[in-house]
DNA sequence: TGAATAGTGTCTATAAGACAATATCCC
DNA sequence: GGGATATTGTCTTATAGACACTATTCA
């Protein structure tokens, strides 16, 4: 028992937690703090990318992070994520999901900061536009050490290819992130949103495996994909290509938030 | 902007948050109360079943709400849902998961608080000794009203088939369990936790149905879980039952927190 | 012996992987 | 025409569903 907690009595000996609220004020307890913080994942060449801010005071000063902020009191989880999304990264109308909640004691070292982790999906065009904004702001290679959905932490690595330490337990979430899109990308249709509204059957396909960070078997992705019913002709081709150009294709219901 | 920011000056406008924290005194400004919410789930007779505990006092009284309690500040998430576990069922080194995170501002009517749902999984027999501890707790049948993992609140019954009214968003916290529980029964060995240790192919099957919430092959789940390598056969059989006694067989490497 | 479920074997339909053949663009 | 990739079609293999048949227990 902490000083937060009074002692049950028998009225209250089974969900007394939540009567116990009732008579709490919520200023005069130290409460964790919230925090939100936003994986915002692309695909190029082969490779994840996500989006860090270089961290100018300590701790962790120099190191990076992701783009992050406080919950205010007075707005949602989800509305928290998509603000920090459009401040930091300039960004909207994007898939945006809600991806773990981080709250071991010791992951920030001044106080208990609580996390609540979103991961957001763009084509890597927008995405670039939101890295020329700062040059404290960098889109890094995820550089993933582990097969299929094992999961633990990644490492990152700026355009130079020179490594970027990230702060905080922000590793392990960049890797939850990849995780989950990898889990995802088997039964719903996510890819799209790595992808500008229209893209070849190739592209896509080289979208699925920089995510599963595998390659997959063209025909039977094909056919899959088509027979998904997720994907819509559009009966435009590709253009300037020196081979035969292909057929480029749209969502059939494309989601965001 | 609340009063719980600053202006943010040009050294600052990138990543600042996270500096912002370091001369951020925790008790000076309100933040969202956290609390953790345990979604403790068995499957008997066809159906999932899910302890919840009479609400004794406002708001929300005589409904039923998700055993939970607040995440103290020097405390883990992962330790805090299963200190509730421990505390509200009587349950420890049971499978437990983190779910997914609840936090918007009109959830709570009193005040703004954010929970981090849990679930957990237990076979039923040891489900019903938890209930057996106080007449506010029950075990409540889960009724689903959709298919699939189309996701959504569901509905509660007590034992007399009577609906349980769930207070606050927690028909929303345990149809999001039911959804995670039957996506990860796809990929993942989470039917063994819903049962005894030892158990027959067919108590496997019944409880995958129970979870799905439809019926499945008899001979292609039989395949599949044989093939799995995730069972191991004990070699004893069922005992007194009036047909042939099938095999029991144990999960390969039982997994629990 | 009969009821009831366990467990085995076989056939068929479907989806995935492999590979060959042809099509279409730019140079 | 040559280079390059798109697109189609066919064959093989693995897996799921259907179904028939045998096995084993208790009443």
């Amino acid at each position: 028992m902490t000083g937060t907690r009074r002692r049950r009595t028998g009225a209250e000996a089974d969900g007394g937690e939540r009567a116990f609220l009732a008579g709490y004020d919520a200023r005069r307890y130290p409460h964790p703090s919230l925090t939100t913080d936003v994986v915002l994942v692309s695909a190029a060449e082969g490779t994840l990318h996500t989006l860090v801010v270089r961290r100018g005071d300590h701790p962790d000063k120099g190191k990076w992070a992701l783009p992050g902020g406080f919950v205010r009191l007075e707005e949602g989880l989800d509305a928290a994520a998509a603000r920090v999304l459009a401040d930091k990264a300039g960004l909207e109308g994007v898939f945006l999901e809600q991806l773990y909640t981080f709250g071991e004691p010791g992951r920030d070292p001044r106080t208990r900061v609580v996390t609540v982790a979103y991961y957001a999906l763009v084509d890597h065009g927008r995405f670039l536009e939101a890295s020329r904004r700062s040059s404290d702001v960098v889109v890094a290679r995820i550089e993933v050490p582990w097969d299929g959905e094992t999961g633990g932490p990644v490492a990152l690595a700026g355009p130079d290819g020179g490594a970027l330490p990230l702060a905080f337990d922000h590793a392990e979430i960049v890797g939850m992130a990849v995780k989950r899109l990898r889990g995802k990308l088997d039964y719903t249709p996510v890819g799209f949103q790595l992808l500008p509204a229209a893209f070849t059957l190739l592209e896509l396909q080289r979208v699925h495996e920089t995510v599963l960070g595998r390659p997959l078997n063209k025909d039977s992705f094909r056919r899959r994909m088509l027979a998904s019913g997720e994907l819509e002709a559009t009966g435009r081709s590709e253009r300037e290509v020196d081979h035969r150009p292909a057929e480029l294709y749209r969502f059939a219901r494309r989601r965001a938030i």
